[in-house]
DNA sequence: TGCAAATTTAGGGTTTACCCTATATATGGC
DNA sequence: GCCATATATAGGGTAAACCCTAAATTTGCA
């Protein structure tokens, strides 16, 4: 018997994922936890084999965290993500914070159940379009990205643009003042994201001034 | 016995939704729609009371739309709405759209049985936290306390703006969850542009964070 | 009741950011 | 010498950010 945890503050949701598992034999719905701190301790005991957690949109720190929390703490606990956004970027980090699985909110009961009982047996599910999303970033990993909530090692010259980033200057301002191209520039700026693992300026300096690697 | 609708294109909120009200006597689900087609088609006939209407719902953009056409053409449905948002002047535009409940999906049983009973009695269904929103939403209690150093005043949707943008969020994204236009999300990235006398995202985060207007 | 603030939307435009594939050089370690 | 890293550069794209003018709505307040 597969037991599972359901994180989730959304009640409907948690009736939801509860309705779809009751058929199954082999998994039953062991906790349902609507905070973090309810996830947590529960986690303390012993016996849950997996667990459902929503990666809630407009709060991605918490569910992020708490996914990275569980999977550290935790390794023989499994991670699957449930979330209603496809977004690329956050599919990527969430696989990074340790996720075995990533399921859509519209997934369905057979979905569900599979990706249940694929991460209980030590192996990753993802379906064919999140499969592609993350077979896209592969190329990204080649180069030294470490995961979310560690500094990255900068290159001297990405510390350089870095800081003139959150200064406020365009790529054009200082490729002039770095006496390089914009092209250079541009790169450098591209590998910021990449290490980071952000999808945009505004939180590459958000999250590097979190990590203090400004000024 | 009072017929409901529910219209989502979540399987697990459907399965949810279901699952709550199974255990009722007076209610019954008539009719699951994940299409916002399935919807019009369902409710050209007849026999449906209540319908559960997901706002965000994706496939229009325009849960909005959807349910003032219901309100309209068909009077005596009454539309409930449901959204994982508590956002205020959604919640207002909903109502406008002329629908007789709101419900976030973290609601319970029991409020979800006994908002479909009351607005198929021809009442309306708000809870003490909507309504809260819905009162404190007056412009009067809406400034931000300008308090300390360069902080600049920001209206709430500016600082939700804020909010969504040290988050990564695109003016796209923004737009989809706030339920506004690009255009919109356009001028408020503008009007924080020129409050905190920056001329790009990268400074505003920074000085924003500096400031402590972020979190 | 008229005013001001806040919010929303529109059309049209320019600039910047961001992504892809490539290539080239210099450096330092094995 | 070979290899990995850091750096710099190019061309050709798409998407997003940014700027301007203009107007409609709602709401509280004087």
């Amino acid at each position: 018997m597969i037991r599972v945890l359901i994180a989730d503050d959304h009640n409907v949701f948690v009736e939801g994922i509860e309705s779809l598992i009751s058929g199954s034999a082999e998994i039953q719905v062991a906790e349902r936890c609507y905070t973090v701190q309810s996830v947590t301790e529960r986690l303390a005991q012993t016996g849950i084999d997996v667990v459902l957690l929503d990666i809630s949109f407009p709060q991605i720190e918490d569910g992020l965290g708490l996914c990275e929390f569980i999977t550290r703490t935790y390794p023989v606990t499994k991670v699957i993500a449930l979330t209603m956004h496809d977004d690329a970027s956050l599919i990527k980090r969430v696989v990074k914070k340790g996720a075995k699985g990533y399921l859509l909110k519209n997934t369905t009961k057979t979905e569900l159940l599979q990706a249940i009982q694929t991460v209980y047996h030590e192996k990753q599910y993802f379906n064919e379009t999140i499969m592609q999303i993350l077979l896209d970033d592969s190329p990204k990993n080649r180069r030294t990205s470490s995961g979310l909530g560690a500094r990255p090692n900068l290159t001297p010259r990405e510390s350089e643009v870095l800081n003139l980033i959150s200064q406020g200057l365009t790529t054009q301002q200082m490729a002039n003042q770095l006496f390089v191209s914009v092209k250079a520039v541009e790169f450098h700026r591209s590998s910021l994201l990449m290490k980071f693992g952000v999808p945009n300026t505004a939180l590459l300096i958000k999250t590097a001034m979190e990590l203090h690697c400004i000024d």
